[in-house]
DNA sequence: CCAGGCGGGAAGAAGAACGG
DNA sequence: CCGTTCTTCTTCCCGCCTGG
């Protein structure tokens, strides 16, 4: 909505984040954001957040309006706990990370915090229609034509763009797209980032409608990320995204959204969809993977409460914390299939049977 | 040795707070 | 409740460094 009368204007993304010269990807920002949240999964006062970075003498405004976002409740400023921060907290520095991050700056919801102006809601929109109405639309991401004087041609003559230079913007956001690897997003087979950056949407999409009190119905989500265009931006539209997106909107729901970082709100979600809870009462705040069963390639790292619920409202498959590290697709498909096998043998299903005989067998649950 | 781009200073705009 | 002052944040600009 209001796309038509969209203003475009730098914000502080004109100044810079000391990002190191030699750092790999986006490292600094993962360790931001680890300090800033002091390695906690709770939403963060913003002033809070503030202190813990100036401690270490890092700029803050480039992690806190580009790639985090800011609610606000009773006059005071919230930087929220979301899939962003979760893979910060949840794992060492990676690719993965840095392609989950410039995703989360594509995408652009900021939130709204005190003295922001409106245009800061969505502070990177020069960035996200340079991605969709240029390298996705025009140039069918062919990422060797992204360049810094292409970026300040493209934004410059571009009527939304309110700001007085765009030299700067230009090179700073062409350092952003080397550092975040975007020449990475492209590959059409899906990755884990791909994945966490669907959480990641949701997550953004549902807040940023809150901050106009409009909840959103799980029914939504397909359409909402569609709309925010969560396929353009993350490389080559193919059927096994568009396949993928609603294996994974539904991941999204049972594990019950935001919530799946709450451990009582899981709980209380868990007894009510699922049986046999015990075995996970104890469950620690480590991380599983969940697989979709027609599709290995769908891996999704959820917080270890939520195992459950993706086991049996959402028929994903959880493989533990050391599986998930050095996952191989291979290896698992094999031992899956092995298993398969093994569990024919046992009800004795035999070369010769009856098309009959055998859906009787199988098809029981 | 030069060009281009990163880093950071500084001005002034935009809000917030204050005081009457 | 309004004008003024204070504070914070955005934006432009330029020096310096680096890599070719």
């Amino acid at each position: 909505m209001a796309d038509e009368k969209q203003e475009w204007r730098p914000g502080s993304f004109t100044k810079n984040f000391s990002w190191g010269r030699d750092a790999a990807g986006l490292e600094e920002l993962h360790e931001t954001i680890r300090i800033g949240f002091a390695e906690r999964m709770e939403d963060v006062p913003r002033e809070e957040f503030r202190a813990r970075i100036s401690k270490r003498n890092r700029p803050d405004y480039i992690p806190m309006n580009y790639f985090l976002f800011t609610r606000q409740s009773r006059g005071e400023d919230y930087i929220v706990a979301d899939e962003l921060v979760f893979q910060a907290l949840s794992a060492p520095h990676s690719a993965r990370f840095d392609k989950l991050a410039m995703f989360t700056f594509l995408l652009s919801f900021a939130g709204k915090f005190k003295r922001a102006n409106p245009t800061q809601r969505r502070p990177a929109m020069w960035a996200n229609a340079y991605i969709r109405e240029h390298i996705d639309r025009e140039f069918a991401w062919d990422t060797r034509r992204i360049s810094a004087s292409d970026i300040a041609t493209f934004v410059g003559e571009d009527e939304r763009y309110k700001g007085e230079t765009v030299g700067k913007l230009a090179t700073n956001l062409n350092f952003i797209f080397d550092k975040g690897r975007i020449r990475d997003f492209p590959r059409s087979r899906i990755e884990r980032w791909w994945v966490d950056a669907l959480f990641l949407a949701l997550d953004r999409i549902i807040e940023d409608r809150l901050l106009d009190r409009q909840v959103t119905a799980s029914d939504q989500y397909a359409s909402l990320l569609e709309r925010h265009h969560f396929i353009q931006l993350t490389g080559r539209r193919t059927l096994e995204k568009e396949m993928a997106v609603r294996h994974l909107v539904l991941l999204y729901e049972v594990c019950g959204g935001r919530e799946r970082f709450s451990d009582e709100a899981v709980a209380r979600r868990t007894e009510e969809r699922v049986p046999d809870v015990e075995e996970f009462l104890s469950a620690t705040d480590h991380v599983v993977g969940a697989i979709h069963p027609k599709n290995r390639t769908i891996l999704k790292s959820i917080p270890r409460s939520c195992a459950l619920l993706a086991r049996y409202a959402a028929g994903f498959e959880v493989i533990g914390e050391e599986e998930l590290a050095n996952f191989d697709i291979e290896r698992f498909v094999r031992s899956k299939t092995k298993e398969a096998m093994l569990r024919l043998q046992e009800r004795q299903i035999r070369p010769r049977m009856s098309a009959d005989e055998l859906m009787r067998i199988t098809r029981e649950k």
